[in-house]
DNA sequence: TCCTCTTACACCTTTGAATCGT
DNA sequence: AACGATTCAAAGGTGTAAGAGG
């Protein structure tokens, strides 16, 4: 509960610190982006969100909608979402926590998802909150629907790329920034563990409404080849009792369905729920706990590291890593922003207890690294081959040669702690990493398969 | 045996074309 | 002819349960 208490503290200080620095509107260096949703995502973020990933492709509920501000009325944008790995790690559901399972499987291609609207000028972006709600994950490497690939199991956080570019040819070559929001992450599931979340999800996505009603959703479980359950509830009914106890949904089968105590049990828990888990519980609690971090000022640090993709630009200016480490650069990017051509990134990686943790690394250093931004040199060399092809493909739909997400140039909106109260400005945000932020872990990331997909 | 994943299913919302009225 | 409102069917999104596979 302390280290709640001190992420609502930093987060507020943060927007604050936002909002005063926004008074230049159309300074780029005060882009903000504000994550709609804020308390859904919240929500699902204190139990630890699970978004389901299908082989056809499944959308994200809650989806991601955000708002920008602060960006030139008449210069186009392209805004653009990735997903980045949260840490080295594989995790399973057990005893109603997520406990890590091994380490994470190697990369699947790295897709970037543009938003259909793009490029479109500041004040397109301005006007309304952006929303992701087409945006697809699939578990199937071999997609060819261009949605963005995750591994089951695995930890993921979204980025959201805003890049100054007239036209989605020039993007690789333009100023642009990243923001991520710490709770935003989920777990990508290909079948819901944890029945809070499930229940959360029904209860607010308009498409499960289904499940959500009293009649609907018994008449629902009890759908499929079982109205035997009705006809003949001993056994069957019974089977499934069992195996919803072992599978742990308490209130699952019961009816009448009480949307609203439901709602507030999957929100505030019950004595008896909460007891096992963390005083927050968050599932991550106990797992974090053992396997991640051991005070709780370290949860803070990981939540709170999990964020911004920087990038990786050794290619070009490899001695500029140098400066990466310590947390003052972050500072020192206030401007950020980074043309591709000119700067040397933020390395900001993996989160230093992670990166460091006496991992099986094997093969981490090249192949997992979470929260890398490989694509720069992927795109630079590709590029150079094939220049005209690359742009072209960016209108395409599904383009397996998708450059874009290759850019390099990436910098750090920086992200900003949980927004607890309210939405989520994010900004460079001096002191946001703890003492010892490691931003090491820059290895080569080249051998990462070149393509991601650009899908509207 | 356990765990993860796939698939078919029924129910629901969203979308867009067709129709009608002004 | 142009525009807006309404209707309706198709498309597509949803979690569940059973079963396959490792």
């Amino acid at each position: 509960m302390q280290y709640i208490s001190e992420l609502r503290n930093t987060s507020s200080m943060m927007v604050s610190s936002t909002v005063s620095g926004a008074t230049d509107q159309y300074n780029q260096g005060h882009i903000t982006l504000i994550l709609e949703n804020s308390d859904l995502w919240k929500s699902f973020h204190e139990l630890g969100t699970e978004m389901i990933i299908t082989k056809p492709g499944r959308r994200m509920f809650p989806h991601c909608n955000v708002s920008v501000s602060g960006l030139l009325p008449y210069a186009k944008y392209v805004i653009m979402v990735d997903m980045v790995p949260v840490d080295n790690f594989r995790y399973k559901w057990n005893k109603e926590q997520w406990e890590v399972a091994g380490k994470a499987e190697p990369h699947p291609p790295c897709r970037t998802y543009i938003h259909p609207d793009s490029p479109a000028p500041g004040s397109h972006w301005m006007k309304q909150s952006i929303s992701f709600l087409k945006l697809k994950l699939t578990n199937n490497t071999l997609d060819q629907h261009g949605h963005i690939i995750l591994h089951s199991m695995h930890r993921y956080q979204p980025r959201f790329h805003v890049v100054q570019a007239d036209d989605l040819y020039s993007v690789r070559w333009s100023v642009f920034q990243t923001f991520s929001f710490a709770e935003t992450t989920f777990t990508s599931v290909t079948a819901y563990q944890n029945s809070k979340i499930t229940k959360l999800k029904i209860d607010h996505n308009p498409f499960a409404k289904g499940f959500r009603e009293e009649g609907t959703h018994g008449k629902r479980y009890r759908a499929n080849k079982s109205l035997a359950c009705l006809e003949n509830p001993t056994k069957k009914l019974r089977s499934t009792e069992k195996e919803t106890e072992s599978r742990s949904y308490p209130d699952f089968p019961r009816l009448p369905y009480d949307p609203q105590r439901e709602e507030q049990d999957a929100l505030m828990g019950t004595k008896e729920e909460l007891v096992p888990q963390d005083e927050h519980m968050s599932p991550w609690g106990g797992e974090q706990d053992q396997n991640l971090h051991n005070e709780t000022a370290m949860d803070f640090c990981s939540s709170e590291q999990m964020v911004p993709g920087q990038v990786t630009y050794h290619f070009y200016r490899p001695a500029e890593f140098g400066r990466m480490p310590s947390p003052p650069s972050c500072q020192d990017d206030s401007v950020d922003r980074h043309s591709f051509e000119s700067r040397a990134t933020d390395v900001a990686t993996v989160p230093d207890q992670e990166i460091t943790r006496p991992l099986p690394a094997v093969g981490m250093g090249s192949q997992c690294r979470p929260l890398d931004f490989s694509m720069s040199q992927n795109m630079s060399v590709s590029s150079k081959n094939k220049p005209g092809q690359r742009t072209h493909s960016l209108y395409g739909h599904y383009n397996t040669e998708q450059p874009l997400s290759q850019w390099s140039g990436v910098i750090s909106g920086q992200y900003s702690g949980p927004t607890y109260p309210h939405s989520h400005h994010v900004t460079a945000e001096p002191g946001m990493h703890p003492p010892g932020y490691h931003h090491g872990n820059v290895a080569d990331w080249s051998q990462y398969p070149l393509f991601s997909y650009s899908c509207w």
